[in-house]
RNA sequence: GCCCGAAUGGUGUAAUGGUAGACACAAAGGACUUAAAAUCCUUCGGCUUUGGCCGUACCGGUUCGAGUCCGGUUUCGGGCACCA
């Protein structure tokens, strides 16, 4: 036989499953929530590269269900939002329609993986009686003051007419176009993320998450300590409010810059120089996010105003200039040339006064070439001459703090969260505008808001949303005083189906509550997260945010959603992200059609370290397909007249256990693979003299299981059993047989290779010893300086 | 600029500080076959006087022994970046 029916036995054993799922008694079964970041059911499909992460979760699901657990590995569509929207206009059809077709051509591939997705808790959050949920969290963030309403200037992206988050236009560019980002003035919903920054920071440390994927959370927080310091203004009444980590170098302030966007820089701007700034403020108000940041050269426009050193009395100039951020801090700074590159830079540019005030040793520096921006012993700063700066940043402060004139404080680049859209496909904000009562939250029992039918969905230019257009929607009465009112006709941007989804699966058609508490308690947090890195700073905060809140309010009792989380290594194809649109995706329908999913499913795992990013190569198939035949030619020859045991594939046997267990502990997937081949081609090579006991075949098939499910049920129906190999216990090795009787010894002289030899199992060190020197022979020279001896590795002689 | 990965045969890669290249792909040769497919066997880092010598990006160090640990350098990939 060439090679075995893979297309007949794949679709026999999914009719099996779909009839009695393999999952499906949980009783007295501890529990393990796997789940896979959901797709998005994009018009592309899937490729090969989506794949890696759906083969992963469910091994390690198949492998848990072997282990004794009840897994819940639900699947599940985020499908509102732009890609939706977008795809939706490009083709001419509805948004609803376009998701309709999409998730049923994804659904398909995603069932050729054979994952044990329980499909009877398939979510949709554009499904109204799933975003009735997301709706209700919102109303209850609204209720808390977490949801509130701001004028802002806002990132804005040309391209897709849309507002984006901070987390969206990270580096200055559309998270999802590239297009560059430009602000715009609107009315938007905010979500007050920046309440829970503390918490999301400091609980980083008790999850099992890639410490990557932790130190990218922590920066975007952006915790910094530091002080608040008022300087006077000369000659008015109000002072100029700045923030510095490095209070220590205070008397090294020579001037001060304000953003364009300060509130006081055109009224600091003195008549001669307001024509000026003017230009100056408008040009830094059409730049686009790019641009000002690709742009270091320094630029700006002295006020003509000052602001006074509360330490030493010194009037300092207060210029204006784009690289001072409005939005961090006070959008006000002091600027201590000597002691930061960019102050320098500015210096430098405008010939402005260096003062050096920080020193690495003590000595005093006429001129400086650059910056010295670490700490060291203040000069030329008064009564703190000869501090360190650690003493010096708390004298200073305590000292301004008396004087009212500073005090400690702490800083984040955090912001809170711009959580409305002005486009038309997503959750309607639950929020109506009353003349009299102000913006109210739609009662509980009236939600869902549906999003109504709108033959119109495109962005529109302005800024506003496509619902704003439907009159007989927009108006409506206010449900507090029963006036005319009108609806919010913003949407949530798509995080916000994604912010709490893993909390529906344990209960996904619950009418009542968000989900059953007593169902949330059993199931929840996820064990194991498995997905893309890209979701670092967006998904994964926005989860964490939500469950925090959902903490605060009683409806869930933990803190944090994700014990474990892994991200899996991107495929890539002639060397680039494999994607459709760029060409080089790989379709799996194509192998599976032709290999079957059994071979695809351990070519992913084949392919490297799961972790890391790997290269595809259509060719070395070839070689998991050739396993999968042998294994079952092993078993289609020996499964119905089994040998008696004998003692070198008992041995083989239990290596085989202890190896691809341990690996998989480890989560070498790719090395399992190997183990697997190496040993069942010794196996196979000793069935070949004297045949093959039952047991080992029986132990083959468990632990092939998780890997290839198909082939393995049907090995286990070979070996004449009639229940599911799924309903069997993962075997385990035992370390007495696994040993050989005897050992390799590696023989060296000085650390190098010289010789091998064999002994018993029992030789001691001096029988080891002793026969490495007879090996050895006239070989060993000279004078043994020190014989060592690794048990049953290594003898080595140091000689002089 | 800062942070984090990575660098091993023609290719993907493997090696708790202990025989570098397991397991595969590709290639070459052979067996079986009328033939092909499939399968099986052999070779497969370089040099070589066939005894060995060299070899894990580069330079040094620690060690009886380094792909692995330490210090420095280079290249590639990723993330962050005017955050005061």
């Amino acid at each position: 036989m060439s090679s075995y029916d893979f297309k007949e036995i794949e679709k026999k054993w999914r009719k099996v499953w779909e009839e009695k799922p393999v999952n499906a008694d949980g009783a007295g079964k501890p529990k393990f929530y796997c789940l896979d970041m959901f797709p998005y059911p994009s018009g592309k499909g899937l490729h090969v590269g989506h794949w890696r992460g759906y083969v992963l979760s469910d091994v390690l699901s198949r492998y848990k269900i072997l282990q004794g657990y009840h897994v819940l590995h639900p699947m599940g569509w985020d499908a509102f939002g732009l890609p939706a929207e977008n795809f939706a206009i490009k083709n001419g059809v509805h948004p609803s329609d376009g998701v309709k077709a999409n998730v049923a051509n994804i659904k398909r591939q995603l069932k050729e993986i054979s994952a044990v997705y329980d499909w009877s808790r398939e979510i949709n959050t554009t499904d109204p009686a799933y975003y009735k949920w997301t709706q209700w969290i919102f109303v209850q963030m609204f209720k808390k003051g977490l949801a509130y309403e701001k004028e802002m200037p806002l990132n804005w992206c040309p391209r897709c007419k849309a507002v984006l988050a901070n987390e969206e236009a990270a580096g200055g560019v559309c998270e999802r176009c590239g297009e560059p980002v430009t602000k715009k003035m609107l009315r938007q919903w905010m979500l007050k993320i920046t309440a829970y920054a503390d918490r999301l920071l400091e609980d980083l440390n008790t999850l099992d998450w890639p410490e990557k994927v932790v130190k990218m959370q922590t920066e975007w927080i952006g915790k910094s300590f530091g002080a608040e310091i008022d300087f006077k203004l000369d000659g008015r009444d109000d002072a100029l409010k700045v923030f510095t980590t490095r209070p220590d170098t205070l008397y090294g302030a020579t001037f001060m810059v304000i953003s364009p966007e300060h509130s006081l820089a055109r009224e600091l701007t003195v008549e001669e120089n307001k024509a000026e700034m003017e230009e100056y403020i408008r040009k830094a108000g059409a730049k686009s996010s790019v641009a000002r940041m690709a742009d270091k050269d320094k630029t700006g426009v002295f006020t003509g105003s000052y602001g006074i050193n509360p330490l030493n009395g010194e009037k300092l100039q207060v210029w204006v200039s784009d690289y001072v951020l409005a939005d961090y801090g006070t959008g006000a700074i002091m600027c201590v040339p000597a002691h930061d590159d960019r102050d320098f830079d500015f210096a430098t540019a405008f010939g402005l006064p260096i003062v050096e005030v920080i020193s690495k040793d003590g000595t005093t520096h006429s001129k400086l070439e650059k910056a010295y921006t670490g700490e060291g012993t203040l000069v030329n700063s008064g009564r703190f001459d000869g501090m360190g700066s650690d003493e010096a940043i708390d004298g200073i402060t305590d000292f301004l703090a008396q004087n009212g004139t500073g005090k400690k404080t702490v800083n984040y680049k955090l912001r809170d969260w711009v959580f409305s859209r002005q486009r038309y496909w997503g959750e309607p904000i639950p929020i109506v505008h009353c003349e009299k009562c102000g913006a109210v939250a739609v009662p509980e029992d009236q939600l869902p808001v549906e999003l109504p039918n709108v033959a119109s969905y495109q962005p529109t230019s302005t800024g506003e949303s496509p619902l704003a257009g439907i009159t007989e929607w927009v108006n409506t009465v206010c449900p507090q005083c029963g006036g005319p009112a009108k609806r919010e006709t913003n949407t949530m941007p798509q995080w916000a189906g994604s912010s709490w989804y893993f909390l529906r699966y344990p209960d996904p058609n619950n009418d009542k509550v968000l989900a059953d508490p007593e169902l949330l308690k059993k199931w929840l947090p996820v064990d194991y997260y498995v997905g893309g890195v890209e979701h670092a700073v967006l998904h994964l905060l926005y989860a964490r945010f939500y469950t925090k809140f959902l903490h605060d309010i009683g409806v869930v009792d933990f803190e944090e959603p994700f014990t474990k989380l892994f991200n899996q290594g991107m495929i890539t194809n002639m060397g680039r992200k494999m994607d459709k649109s760029g060409g080089n995706g790989v379709s799996p329908d194509d192998i599976v059609n032709s290999y079957g999913c059994d071979t695809l499913r351990i070519y992913e795992l084949f392919i490297g370290p799961p972790e890391l990013d790997s290269e595809w190569d259509e060719r070395s198939i070839e070689g998991v397909s050739r396993f999968l035949n042998k294994v079952w030619r092993l078993v289609d020859a020996n499964a119905q007249n089994p040998a008696k045991v004998s003692k070198e594939i008992e041995r083989l046997r239990h290596k085989l256990i202890h190896d691809v267990t341990t690996r998989l502990n480890n989560w070498s997937l790719n090395t399992v693979v190997s183990a697997f081949m190496e040993y069942t081609n010794k196996i196979t090579e000793q069935a070949g003299k004297a045949g093959i006991d039952k047991e080992t075949l029986e132990t083959i098939t468990i632990l092939l299981a998780p890997f290839a499910p198909h082939v393995a049920e049907e090995f286990w129906e070979k070996l004449g059993h009639s229940d599911s190999v799924f309903s069997q216990t993962w075997p385990k090795a035992d370390p007495e047989k696994m040993k050989d009787d005897t050992i390799t010894i590696v023989v060296q002289i000085g650390g190098k290779l010289r010789d091998t030899i064999i002994l018993s199992r029992e030789a001691t060190k001096e029988e080891a010893i002793a026969a490495a020197k007879v090996a050895l022979g006239a070989r060993l020279s000279g004078e043994i300086v020190k014989e060592i001896y690794v048990p049953g590795r290594i003898v080595n002689f140091v000689v002089k």
